[in-house]
DNA sequence: AGCTTTATGCGTTGCTATTACGCAAATTTT
DNA sequence: AAAATTTGCGTAATAGCAACGCATAAAGCT
C-alpha cells in the first residue's frame, strides 16, 4: 500500500480519470449502465457517496498503458462487464476546475455499445444497474452533462456509421432494427423506406431457421453480414432524418 | 517561483498538457503552425530540444479553468496567435505511457482553423513557422501521429460542416473555395457541379467591387452569408466525394 | 365465432438531387 | 498568331429518396 504524501512534483498535477457511458438496448428502449457510489474501499471515492454515477476511475499512472485501458479496467471492477479497449469510444474531456470538490480532476469520457440481452447476466447487480435513458436519476459530479454529451455524440455518429451490430442480438428483425434507430435518433421512419434502405446497403443476411414463415406478420429474421457491415463502417454512409 | 517538490499526493498523478494543430490556408495549400522547442526558460521543456513540435503546454492546475483555456494560453505564449477558446476543437487524447520520456504526460489534442493571410503577421516568427502539410519535418514526442489524426479528423468534419469561413479571407472566389476543399479532401471535384452545390446551399453572397467583370476568366468574388453559413453548420450537410 | 385493428412484406410513382458532360468567352501560354 | 487554360452558364440522363397503396396474417375486441 502506498504511503501518504509519497508522490511529489515540482508543479501541481491534476488527477485523471476515465469515465464510461455504456449504452445497451433491450429490444424496446435505450438504457445506460450506472453505479452507486459507496464509501467502500478507497477513501477518495467518498465524494457524492450513495449517489448514482457513471462507471469510471483514476488512471493508474504506473500501470495503465492508455486511458482506454483505464476505462476497461474500471468498468470491469465496478460493474463486472468485460469489454475490450477498442469498444470504448472517446468523445470528450471534461476539465472544469470545479467539477470535483476534492481536487482538480480531468476526466476523459468514453462511450460503449453493448448487447444488453447478452451482458445483463454479467453485470454485478449489487453495484450496477441499467436505467432507461428517460428515467436516469440525477448523477454525481458533472456526469449528467457527460451522459447528455455521450447521447448526442451517439446520435451524431449513427448518421454516418451503422450501429446495430453492437447493440442488437445476433439474430434480429427489421422492426427491431428500425426501433433501435428510432430510439436513438428520437424520430420515426417510414417502415418500407427504412427496409429498402437497409437492404440496399447489403449488410443484412436473411436467416432461415426452419420455421416456415407463417404469416406476413411474423417478421423475417436477419443477421448482419459482418464483412459488408465493417466496410460500411469504414466508408461511412448517410442516414437521413 | 514555485519551490521544488512542493506538491505531494497520495497517489501518483500524471501531467496534463493541451496541444494544438493550427491549420491555415494561403490560397494554394493547407499549412500547419509549428514551434521550435528550445531550452529557454522552463527546465521541463528540454526534452526534444531543438526539434519541431506542435504548440502546447502544461495545464495550470490552479488557474486554467478548462483545458481549452490551456490551449489558448499556450498558443498565445508560444506563437503569438490569439484565438478564442471556442476555436479549439478537441479531437482526442494521447495517453501512451511512454509518450514522454520525463514523466507520464497525457495530452488533450485540439485543432483550429485560421485565415492564414490575416494571422501571418501576428505569428511570432522567431519561435513559430508555417509548414506546408506536405513538408512537415518529423516532430517531437508523438506529435507526428497527433498531426495525422488532426488532419483526418478535419477531413471527416468537412464532409458534414462547411469550413471555408474559418480558413478563407473575407472575400474569395469559387475556384479558391474549391481548391481549399480539394486540398483538404485530397480529391478533385467537377468545377460546375461544385459551383452548383455551393450556390444551392445559399451561403455565398456575390460581391460587387466596382470592377466590371472583364472577361469570363476573372472569377466572381464572393463572401459568406454568415447567417446561412451558421445555420448550415448547425444542421450539417453532406459533401460527396 | 366473427369483426376490427394492427403489423409485416412487397411493391409503385413522382420528385429531387447528383453526375457527366457541352458551349462560349476571355485570358494566359507557347 | 495559335493553342491551351480558366471561368461561367447550361442540359440531359440517371440514381436516390420520400410518400403512398395493397394484400395477408396475426392479434385484439365484443
Amino acid at each position: 500500500m502506498a504511503k501518504k504524501g509519497q508522490y511529489t512534483y515540482e508543479y501541481p498535477h491534476p488527477a485523471v480519470t476515465a469515465d464510461s457511458v455504456v449504452f445497451g438496448y433491450d429490444g424496446k428502449e435505450l438504457k445506460v449502465l450506472l453505479i452507486k457510489r459507496g464509501a467502500e474501499k478507497e477513501a477518495s471515492t467518498t465524494a457524492y457517496a450513495g449517489e448514482w454515477a457513471l462507471p469510471g476511475g483514476f488512471l493508474d499512472v504506473e500501470k495503465d498503458k492508455t486511458i482506454a485501458y483505464t476505462a476497461k479496467r474500471e468498468l470491469k471492477e465496478e460493474t463486472g462487464l468485460r469489454l475490450s479497449e477498442k469498444e470504448f469510444k472517446e468523445f470528450g474531456t471534461f476539465s472544469d476546475i470545479k467539477r470535483d470538490p476534492r481536487e482538480r480532476v480531468i476526466t476523459i469520457a468514453h462511450y460503449a455499445l453493448v448487447k444488453l440481452t447478452e451482458v445483463q447476466a454479467d453485470t454485478d447487480a449489487d453495484k450496477a444497474e441499467w436505467f432507461s435513458l428517460k428515467e436516469v436519476p440525477s448523477l454525481a459530479f458533472d456526469h449528467d452533462k457527460i451522459l447528455r454529451d455521450a447521447f448526442s455524440r451517439l446520435k451524431q455518429d449513427i448518421h454516418f456509421q451503422p450501429v446495430g451490430f453492437e447493440l442488437l442480438p445476433e439474430i434480429f428483425t427489421l422492426p427491431q432494427l428500425q426501433n433501435l434507430y428510432e430510439s436513438i435518433l428520437e424520430v420515426k421512419f417510414d417502415r418500407r423506406n427504412f427496409a429498402n434502405k437497409m437492404k440496399h446497403y447489403g449488410i443484412l443476411s436473411e436467416v432461415e431457421d426452419g420455421t416456415p414463415r407463417h404469416g406476413t406478420r411474423t417478421p423475417i429474421k436477419y443477421r448482419f453480414d459482418k464483412e459488408n457491415y465493417d466496410r460500411l463502417k469504414g466508408n461511412g454512409f448517410r442516414l437521413e432524418f
